[in-house]
DNA sequence: CCGGATCCGGGTAGATACTG
DNA sequence: CAGTATCTACCCGGATCCGG
């Protein structure tokens, strides 16, 4: 079910920081933006992510040190507007988010 | 943060069958209609939830056996249209709920 | 009977270190 | 750089009990 994976901590917010990203990032660069996340949690959430096809994984082993991107698919990219939706939906209402004022700050964590 | 609580399990399911019932439900309802949850997580969604301003308790202590309501405020009607797209996404890629025919197929679990 | 509260047990997610 | 290994906490679910 969708919210399993969705719902778990720091999926929604991996997938808008890839889509910040310009739907493609490396793994250090999203630990980096992520703050707080560890490298485990990140690991086992783009694995979960991949699975349920909403990114995929590159890797690229040529170069040293080698590089791995994770991009968003189709569907991933569509699930970033409900994303959206969701984080405008609590900031309108307030009910957390309170310092925040546009929809793009980086603080909001929705 | 949102998701802490939209995201715990049952949760965008008890607001979207308090939806069903038209804004508002009772307790052993709401019960019956969520297949396989317990008294227990349904009591502490439900609380989560009303902190959380996306519903209203009501108590009718009058009526014998008393009855207790669930109503859906304001925020809580607008957070179903995006559960409702997130459903509907879901369905779209066909990422789960595979024998789901149509969005308001009662057997689909988010 | 209705709407919980409480206690207990297992599984899993997440934090803290360490590694190829 | 991109992950593992281990350890702990807490969440979920079941069973039982309670107050009106």
């Amino acid at each position: 079910m969708t919210l399993e994976y969705l719902g778990r901590k720091w999926a929604m917010l991996i997938l808008l920081e890839i889509y910040k990203g310009g739907g493609r990032i490396r793994f250090g660069e999203l630990r980096n933006r992520l703050d707080g996340i560890t490298s485990k949690v990140l690991t086992t959430r783009l694995k979960e992510l991949e699975e349920q096809g909403l990114l995929l994984r590159h890797v690229d082993a040529v170069s040293v040190p080698f590089k791995v991107e994770y991009a968003l698919t189709a569907p991933g990219v569509e699930v970033i507007e409900i994303i959206k939706d969701l984080k405008s939906w609590a900031l309108r209402w307030m009910i957390d988010n309170l310092d925040c004022q546009g929809q793009d700050c980086s603080e909001c964590t929705l």
